[in-house]
DNA sequence: TGGAGGGTTGACGCAGCGTCAGGGTCAACC
DNA sequence: GGTTGACCCTGACGCTGCGTCAACCCTCCA
């Protein structure tokens, strides 16, 4: 007759599990002498050497016991289904494998590498690193509302890095939220420029968003909000252009009718 | 300003998962309406949409607070950790399946090939399911206990089921054991088979264990246990073997001296 | 005879939420 | 102005497979 330590030396568990087979009913509890230790006879460590068998093959305790009396068609039944657990939460890992492999690479979380390129250039053309930051994160909204289609349009907004006027905005508004000013001159100069190139997309039918875009207003409030938490001032902006006809920053709209000044 | 729910909703996640992060202390508790509902703003949003990036690609919410706020080199040893942690894991897991696998292609749980062939032959010469199962359970005692060495012995023992004797023996203890007598006397036949066979073994210097099995008791002590379990005439059987000078059944061991009687 | 090294029960901790329970709030409709 | 359904709130337990105290008892050996 073994202790619950023996047993469980022989076994190659711990006693600590021993006991937990115990009060899940797993494994029948033994008769206890005099002192009140646990006694196990051999049978037990057949039992428990057949449960650790099944468990390190990935099966929960939870199902093992109603394994160990399946015959045979219903015991390859539960093994298929334990294979098929495993093999589900095997690809989980993976996927979780490949995203972080990614991570590694990218340069921000949560953006595609067309976004990121679409920041690097606008460093390169000397946007601030806090104007950067927030861009970054009007991206992030986007990208999380409409996850393929935010790369097809990078190519668009690329290109419109090369129009002198873009440059000349994202510039003059680096330069005013840096500032100090409250009322910085040159929000009317950016204003003017959006209001002039909104004007042009307008009449050309041009757009940088497509259908869905269009319809779903809430990730543009929510772009706009994140300039106005980031720097109050950018409230000053969205009066400005609402002044000039047009409605929002990030996706400009035209206003049913011209503003009341 | 958004409720939880519909914070919850743009990001894709439950609400249960946003108050779980408030409650590690992850995301930030933001302020509350007049009715004490929170209201999310849009860097809220942001900072919900990174955590949940890192918590896709398998990274501890424990460690993602860190991780925002880590500079790119810290950024990359934290991936290298947390992805050689998921490779840890999906190996892991990969062992399973392949236990599982063979699991179900076995005859008997926590048994090798070699092991269940034996066992398959026994059944060819006849010896009853119930002793079979007994040579099973005494398997898996041993197999636990030496899990290389025992296909080794393996083919010995399958050597030894050649020789009639052997079969005879076989034979005879199913028919005792599966008969209603107390004290069947087929028991002394089979004593006397098995002394018989011990004494040539003993003489030849041949055997069926190795040094370290020869050395360790416990495995062949509990094998005689689980037969007595099994069958409480086995103890007939131990006796009538110490009466021919030999302890044990599993393993013969010569007695030191010739037996009182 | 005392101390080391067993054994006993009971309870909390871990990860990341899901899921009640038992409330209050908001917007809309009758 | 009352009802209804969809939200919101806090608090608490559940899941998985044990690890790890705590506080106490038993056995064996020098």
């Amino acid at each position: 007759m073994l202790t619950i330590g023996q047993l469980a030396a022989y076994v190659g568990v711990t006693v600590r599990a021993v006991r937990h087979y115990h009060q899940i009913g797993l494994l029948p509890e033994p008769g206890r002498d005099a002192s009140g230790y646990r006694r196990y006879g051999p049978a037990a460590v057949v039992s428990l050497i057949r449960i650790r068998t099944l468990a390190e093959a990935g099966v929960p305790l939870s199902r093992i016991a109603r394994m160990l009396e399946a015959d045979a068609p219903a015991f390859a039944e539960a093994v298929r289904k334990i294979d098929a657990d495993l093999r589900e939460e095997i690809e989980r890992l993976e996927t979780s494998r490949e995203r972080i492999a990614r991570l590694a690479a990218g340069d921000s979380l949560a953006l595609p590498p067309e976004v990121t390129s679409y920041l690097d250039r606008l460093r390169e053309i000397g946007v601030t690193e806090r104007m950067v930051e927030g861009e970054r994160d009007g991206w992030i909204l986007l990208v999380a509302r409409w996850p393929d289609r935010v790369p097809a349009m990078m190519p668009g907004k690329l290109a419109q890095l090369d129009d002198p006027r873009i440059v000349r905005l994202y510039r003059v508004l680096s330069g005013a939220f840096e500032s100090d000013a409250a009322d910085d001159p040159r929000l009317e100069e950016a204003a003017d420029i959006m209001a002039e190139m909104a004007e042009e997309a307008y009449a050309s039918g041009e757009t940088d968003f497509d259908e869905a875009a269009a319809q779903d207003d809430l990730p543009f409030d929510l772009m706009d909000a994140l300039a106005v938490e980031a720097d109050p001032r950018a409230t000053r902006m969205l009066d400005l252009m609402r002044e000039r006809g047009w409605a929002r920053w990030t996706r400009m709209d035209r206003l049913p009718e011209p503003p009341s000044r």
